[in-house]
DNA sequence: TCATATCCGACGAAATCACTCGGATATCGA
DNA sequence: TCGATATCCGAGTGATTTCGTCGGATATGA
């Protein structure tokens, strides 16, 4: 069965680079301290196209968001940890610049006001819709989206089944 | 020369039906008290495609935003008054329910959770990035995009040339 | 040397976007 | 009554993007 395809059911839809993106990073917050990641496992465990998600790496590879070592047992690893990485810089670095308009974009290179802009007075909608974005996307890092490792007050009798953790299921 | 076509830039962008629909209310908005406005007129004024905009049209009328006359001299005005009428509404009409993504979607109709929900740590992220988007658009009405109609505090000796006001050609 | 990885570029189907076009219907003014 | 002016409505279309796939080159550990 193929995937859904298309997700974009309504305004404000991110793409599935955002979707996608996010969750690989979430992996990897999940697999810090335990060397890289590859892709397979990532997408294994995630159910989404090896493939595809070589293309995204790309982005937050140059963004500079993870590190990657070729070669066997290689793979992708966090770059700093994850407290230290905004959410916004992840979203950025897969989507582009945070601009519901061209003239309301996050990032100076990207914007061009357009010719009407003496008399327009819709362009403050959209800034103030950016700023609640990128606050919001601002006030959260990497690490309030991975699940908080146990830390194990009681004695880990099995090291096994961690991490599927379904506490309410 | 056509239109620069296609300024989906970056993250969260509108599409054209959300922002030529919006621009469109502010021009009803201008209109008040003075009858049906045209879509002939609107696009005029506002340099957009008059076809394109009838089609725009539709879903604000369905959403109850604004009333049409029929005929000669018919057009369109506000249903209600500008400062009843808040951004949320407006943007919801032109392009659906404010959603992120498919599982944080504003409209319970269209929300469906995906089949990973009892493991996913990321609904939060976009449940947020909703909620300040709909924050944002709720804390605007049409009437703080409308230009401020001239308190006239000199007498206005001409009732006619209102609204052109070229003040800046 | 072989299996496992990342790297890199090209390619392609499907979907969407941003319109246009043609005509039916309704209404006002002359 | 006759047009001119509007909204209404559905279909259609080309450009563009999205969401991938595929094949191969390079690097590394066992």
């Amino acid at each position: 069965m193929p995937r859904p395809a298309y997700h974009g059911t309504g305004a404000i839809a991110f793409s599935t680079k955002g979707e996608y993106g996010v969750r690989l990073m979430v992996q990897l917050g999940r697999h810090v301290g335990k060397g890289p990641a590859s892709l397979a496992e990532i997408a294994t465990e995630e159910d989404l196209p090896r493939a595809y998600l070589e293309q995204l790496v790309v982005s937050l590879r140059e963004a500079g968001l993870v590190t990657s070592t070729r070669g066997a047992h290689g793979g992708y690893e966090l770059a700093r940890s994850p407290e230290t990485i905004s959410m916004a810089e992840v979203l950025r670095a897969l989507e582009g610049p945070i601009a519901p308009m061209m003239c309301a974009s996050d990032d100076p290179e990207h914007l061009s006001l357009c010719d009407r802009s003496a008399r327009c007075t819709v362009n403050v909608l959209w800034v103030r819709v950016r700023d609640a974005v990128v606050g919001a996307l601002d006030s959260m890092t990497l690490a309030d989206l991975v699940p908080p490792r146990i830390p194990s007050p009681v004695q880990p009798t099995q090291p096994t089944n961690l991490q599927g953790a379904p506490t309410d299921p």
